[in-house]
DNA sequence: CGGACGACTTGGTCAAAGATCT
DNA sequence: AGATCTTTGACCAAGTCGTCCG
């Protein structure tokens, strides 16, 4: 970003130089150790109640200390600026020696159960709360594998169909292992997942006897249900399936005696913590020693409380996090932000307002969790939003009827929409056509020429466009760049706001110029004409002091002014295809606003994992429920834990016809015995999802009886929306709500994969590992992307290459054996003589020329494979930066080689985290 | 308690920008 | 240097989820 660019109003001017001046890294060593030792205190006495002591803690410290030290130093970028390099990049951190500890060490925990009794008296499990760390139900059998990602525990599960018919293998990888095989590496931080499976199933029978704690009951039962779940290997067809363990390895008698120790306390928990962290340290090579000072640390923390605290101030809420020490804090900016955080945290106003109608604040008072009282800013600046230029008439006619036909400027501009949509498939949309000419219809005119659209033959208009396309691309760079910077000029005020005397970066400050309505799927409203927006229909949310933005158009004014601070949006207005609704104008991404909310996600995900034992046991107990609610509840929580599912909110009718959860229909979910479920809907963005997946047979019955005597366009859980399910979410984990289980599975699968499968080897070799794991999450969201039309063009221009270069290869290879003989090179295909170069030349040639097939090779592969699998999508909102960070500075990996510039600058919140954190 | 409302996150596409190849 | 391929970012649609209200 720009910073010297902003313009330089006087609130600003502090604020520029910081932003300019390089940061130093957050971990400087004083800021960084304070904090380690505080959580570390924390934890400690958190712990103390289950009576275990902190293991290791002390230990830890040294390397910790280590670590951050030699980070100190480093410069870090403003959060606004991306850094010229990355802390990241140099990872010196690592040379401490401090290893694996062995953390392995369980700790009992004292006093396992009581946590089930502080829960509710709700049938449901709930776990303790946060708060009481001890407590968590979920810890004993943590070890085990409810951290392992969706990946694992469905081993094979799925082989997913894309839309494009294609159909793509499950993940290969560690669904299959067994127990300690991957140890040498990170690996045992959880255990392997067959370990895990069988203790499941031999934990759910044994459950099944024990009554001591209705804990322990649904734990057992959840074992089971994982186990089951694991067990059952995708049902798929194809090779990568083969990783699906059989059955009776899950059985394997190891793995049962792991989980015993769980079964019985939450002291599993800890142990299972520890034990991440012995792996994390272990996988890699020697560089890492860092990291387990960090893990061992966290280790600690984690078990004794649940993820509220961990270490960092992660754990704390934001609020207090900020408030903490702003000193610690070595960034320049942030320090800033902090101070500012802290006083518009004191000053907070309650909501008093609700009340009041839209007039004030629209907005109820209610404090998101984590959040400052529900307060986002106190001061806020900005200058509003701009407006599309207007429109301007070409003057090209198009045809009706054969005949050219004048149209007003007005008319012009909506044939015009139509006209530049001619080359894309909503041309073969009925609905579309009829849309736009309903809405064009009314600009028109009944007595207008144009009949109908039949008649009409847009082409001159679509030519004429075609034609300023090519012209402005055509222009000279130098044209090219006037014109960027005329926009960048005018555009500049408008990028901006001031927020609590920081400025960041406005996300989308552009009012959406008109248009036709390009909904996807079969949406009922495609082809809508999408007004164009004016001030009268924007509102403003302005901090009571900021001067009023100008209105862009002279003689016009802004619908309303509004001075919310419970509010992040800084401009709306109605959406003109449904007036109900609102498009926002909100800070960019980068900003300390979304990152805040960026970091509670993630850390209400990593809560979820030490919750996630108990849920999984809840609702495997509840399969089996009479009451026909709690039993879709609890099949809906599987599906949503297992396949990674929407939640399902119901949908108007003027919407695609579209389905999460929730909202499956009969006809979306075919059992075909013994214990498959096939799934085929349309998702979000109507995004098909096609699946076939072992389930446990409790599951499998049950939907079976969800289907029984219903139609196929009837709800497969008529019992359920997504507001029961949540509340009943929310009953096992504060805040727990259906997508968080999407957030948990992706980013723990990118832990768990990164950790076991990061060997040694070169940067771009881990790269690859990492993008595998990207990948995987890809999968398991559904996150697809179309072909690109060039893709076929591409591979076989890819294939021609490679052809070529074996031919070149062939060649070399005669001519080294010619060479040997002291015979000159055949000459070339068009006759002329070759160099005549000596053998040794040549065989370098060769295995240069083999390099360069093999590469290509795997790029052809490589293509191919991510054709319709998009990686973007989860690394912007799945994947919890801090896990790619710290294995960045573990494993020596430039953060730029994973993250661009606007990602860095997303998750400059995240830049800072301790080596060893593990999510 | 259900639905409307409101705010915010997630998501795919497409064109521009940048990188690489020829 | 221009062509071609790849990456990025703008764009804006489409989800999720909390709250309020009747």
């Amino acid at each position: 970003m720009v910073v010297e660019a902003c313009s330089t109003h006087n609130l600003l001017d502090d604020m520029e130089d910081d932003d300019d001046q390089p940061l130093i890294f957050k971990r400087s060593s004083s800021a960084s150790k304070q904090n380690l030792a505080n959580s570390e205190t924390k934890k400690l006495s958190s712990q103390k109640p289950d009576g275990q002591p902190a293991r290791n803690s002390s230990d830890v410290r040294p390397v910790n200390g280590r670590s951050s030290s030699a980070q100190k130093g480093r410069i870090v970028h403003s959060t606004n600026l991306p850094p010229a390099k990355s802390p990241l990049s140099s990872p010196k951190a690592s040379n401490s020696s401090a290893r694996a500890l062995p953390i392995t060490s369980s700790r009992a925990n004292p006093k396992p159960s009581t946590s089930t009794s502080d829960k509710k008296s709700s049938s449901s499990v709930k776990p303790p709360k946060p708060s009481i760390p001890a407590a968590k139900p979920s810890s004993n059998f943590e070890d085990s594998d409810d951290d392992k990602p969706l990946s694992t525990r469905l081993p094979g599960g799925s082989s997913k169909v894309n839309a494009n018919g294609t159909s793509k293998e499950g993940d290969d990888f560690n669904s299959v292992q067994k127990p300690g095989v991957q140890e040498d590496e990170d690996s045992d931080d959880e255990k392997p997942l067959s370990s895990r499976f069988t203790s499941k199933s031999s934990l759910g029978e044994s459950t099944i006897k024990s009554n001591e704690s209705e804990d322990k009951k649904l734990l057992a039962g959840k074992l089971q249900q994982n186990g089951s779940a694991l067990r059952h290997g995708p049902v798929n067809k194809s090779s990568s399936l083969s990783n699906k363990r059989p059955q009776g390895e899950v059985k394997s008698s190891n793995e049962s005696s792991v989980k015993k120790p769980k079964l019985s306390s939450p002291t599993a928990v800890i142990i299972k913590k520890q034990a991440t962290v012995k792996a994390e340290p272990k996988a890699e090579e020697d560089d890492d020693q860092i990291p387990l000072a960090h893990r061992a640390k966290k280790t600690v923390t984690s078990v004794s409380k649940p993820k509220a605290e961990e270490d960092d101030d992660d754990t704390l809420p934001i609020s207090q996090r900020i408030k903490k020490s702003p000193t610690s804090v070595s960034k320049a900016p942030s320090v800033k932000k902090v101070s500012k955080v802290v006083s518009s945290l004191k000053k907070t106003n309650k909501k008093s307002k609700k009340v009041i109608k839209k007039s004030m604040y629209s907005k109820s008072s209610k404090v998101p969790p984590g959040s400052g009282e529900g307060q986002k800013w106190t001061t806020l600046v900005h200058n509003g939003v701009i407006f599309p230029p207007p429109y301007k008439p070409h003057g090209v006619k198009m045809l009706y009827k054969g005949q050219p036909v004048s149209l007003s400027p007005e008319q012009e501009e909506v044939a015009t929409m139509f006209a530049v949509m001619l080359d894309t498939d909503y041309m073969s949309k009925p609905q579309f056509k009829e849309n736009f000419f309903s809405d064009w219809k009314k600009i028109l005119g009944k007595n207008h020429t144009i009949q109908n659209l039949e008649g009409c033959d847009f082409a001159p208009i679509y030519e004429w466009h075609q034609r300023e396309k090519e012209k402005k691309k055509q222009m000279t760079t130098e044209e090219k760049k006037a014109l960027k910077e005329e926009k960048l000029k005018q555009e500049e005020k408008y990028m901006w706001a001031i927020v609590d005397g920081v400025k960041e970066k406005v996300g989308n400050f552009r009012v959406e110029p008109p248009g036709l309505f390009r909904g996807r799927g079969e949406h009922p409203k495609m082809g809508k004409l999408k007004k164009r927006i004016r001030p009268r229909d924007i509102t403003i949310n302005i901090g009571k002091d900021a001067p009023l933005p100008e209105c862009p158009i002279p003689g016009e004014r802004w619908k309303e002014i509004r001075h919310d601070n419970t509010v992040t949006w800084l401009a709306f207005w109605n959406d003109p295809i449904n007036p109900r609704e609102f498009k926002y104008v909100f800070l960019a991404a980068s900003s300390t606003l979304k990152g805040q909310s960026d970091k509670e996600k993630y850390e209400k995900a990593r809560l979820l994992k030490d919750y996630i034992h108990g849920i999984r046991a809840a609702y495997t107990k509840d399969f089996a429920s009479k009451d026909p609610m709690k039993k879709q509840v609890a099949v809906a929580t599987y599906l949503i834990d297992k396949l990674a599912l929407r939640a399902g909110n119901e949908k108007d009718d003027d919407e695609a016809d579209t389905v999460g959860c929730c909202t499956l229909k009969v006809e979306n979910v075919e059992p075909v015995p013994p214990n498959i479920l096939k799934f085929d809907f349309l998702g979000k963005d109507s995004i098909r999802y096609q699946n076939e997946v072992e389930v446990e047979s409790a599951v499998f019955k049950a939907i079976q009886q969800f289907r029984s005597g219903k139609d196929g366009s009837e709800d497969l859980f008529d019992k359920l929306d997504t507001s029961k399910l949540n509340a009943h979410l929310k009953e096992l984990m504060p805040g727990l709500t259906a997508k968080v289980f999407r957030t948990y599975n992706a980013s723990i699968t990118l832990d768990d994969m990164l950790s076991k499968e990061t060997k040694g080897g070169e940067v771009a070799e881990k790269v690859v590992v990492y993008q595998h794991a990207n990948k995987e999450v890809a999968i398991i969201c559904n996150h697809q992307r179309t072909v690109s039309k060039s893709h076929s063009a591409q591979m076989s221009r890819l294939n021609e290459k490679i052809e070529e270069l074996k031919g070149f290869l062939e060649d070399l290879k005669t001519d080294l054996s010619r060479a040997k003989k002291g015979k000159p090179p055949l000459k070339n295909a068009d006759g002329k003589p070759k160099r005549n170069l000596n053998p040794e030349a040549l065989e370098r040639k060769i295995a240069q020329t083999n390099a360069k097939i093999e590469k290509m090779e795997r790029d052809k592969e490589t293509k191919e494979d991510l054709k319709t699998v998009a990686l973007g999508t989860s690394k912007i909102n799945y994947l919890d930066p801090r896990i790619t960070v710290a294995w960045c500075k573990r494993h020596e990996v430039p953060i730029e080689k994973i993250f661009n510039k606007s990602l860095l600058a997303k998750f400059a919140w995240a830049m800072d985290v301790d080596p060893g954190f593990r999510f």
